[in-house]
DNA sequence: CAAAATATTAAACGTTGTTTATTAAAAGAA
DNA sequence: TTCTTTTAATAAACAACGTTTAATATTTTG
């Protein structure tokens, strides 16, 4: 095994880049449209290539979808290192949720919305725990909060799952335009509507 | 046209029967599991001929949709008739909507998840309103709630689209099994967590 | 450098949704 | 009713999909 240095370096490459370019194309296309034959020729390879380096497609999308979960986490870190508290620190943490989300729609619906990842990553991964690592950063501002009385919630687990479900009810309706198409007229406002909504949710229970 | 009555009762009759079966299908295994030769071969036909009652597959979901809208519309019924007003009738429209939303996460899917049979609704059916005639029923006991007080919100439009987003992310979140994802050890008493947290939303803005 | 192991490829398989040309059936006019 | 015309159902094929297989090219190893 004189090159399987070389040989272990060109696999982690190309598996990278079918990542890398199964990435994009979902990006710009979603996941029906992202097809292993287009992925094969952007690389400039074939089709059958990619089972040497994925088991399928799925395998393909849990991968993405982890690296979206990573992403995600990534972007709390401003606030993680930050020594804002309690109710602006989750003030904030909804905000930053709803711009990952509508900033990023294909991948917000590969973490929150698709099923088909989902459950690979049940399946093949049941150490998985980067999921549980954004979650348990809400719960923390939640318990924050009700730790200083600034918001009014039963207990942290109801409240976390509540503002969870709140949020991520504001992007997915957006981002599947389901909005526009239960309230037809009175859209001109709606262009960061998710926001003040949030906003006024967090006034609500204050 | 002698018998051009008798026809388009077979007309009829054949769409009713194709949108009964692909009901079913779809109730049992999904949008992409239900494909139209299965279609064909419940009812009995070639594949082909489904396209002389619907143009394409899409376009069978988006009749499938507007069923599910007015089978949604018609579950609030009692309450729509009821005499119960203001809080007590936001409360009990909530528990209606995740009660249709789990008993039925497929037509539950097909009218605020998926995406491909909205597209048609936008282009086929300007006229569409069924999806507004719901939103106007949240809407109304919003706005009674403001009046009586028993609420604190800032406005009816934003009131009501923060709850409509609250109960959405609770069902689409438990429907795709997502929760379960989040938080793994925190399972055992989410049974009906959707109904208790939809509780202590009412009571933290109450 | 030859042999063994591995990666890539072209071709094919079994699916999809959909279209086309042909056959069967129903409708209108005599 | 009978003949013609319009309409519907069919079998077959198409393109595209994810995936598998068997053969070819490329490395790695002894």
């Amino acid at each position: 095994m004189r090159n399987s240095n070389k040989r272990q370096l060109a696999i982690e490459s190309m598996r990278k880049q079918i990542l890398e370019v199964s990435s994009q194309l979902f990006q710009e296309e979603g996941y029906e449209q992202t097809t292993l034959r287009k992925i094969a020729k952007v690389i400039g390879c074939n089709p059958a290539t990619i089972y040497n380096y994925y088991n399928n497609k799925e395998a393909i999308f849990f991968a993405l979808q982890e690296e979206a979960f990573t992403h995600f986490y990534e972007a709390f870190e401003d606030i993680r290192l930050s020594e804002v508290k309690g109710f602006q620190k989750l003030r904030k943490m909804g905000r930053k949720y709803i711009d990952f989300g509508l900033n990023h729609p294909h991948l917000y619906e590969l973490m929150f919305v698709l099923k088909p990842p989902m459950k690979a990553a049940e399946a093949l991964d049941p150490e998985w725990n980067i999921g549980q690592k954004n979650y348990d950063l809400l719960k923390e501002a939640v318990e924050e909060c009700m730790e200083e009385g600034s918001i009014r919630l039963e207990d942290v687990e109801s409240g976390a799952f509540m503002i969870w479900s709140m949020v991520h009810g504001l992007v997915a309706l957006r981002i599947n335009k389901h909005c526009e198409m239960m309230m037809k007229e009175d859209l001109p406002f709606i262009a960061n509507q998710a926001y003040i909504t949030f906003e006024n949710l967090l006034k609500s229970i204050k």
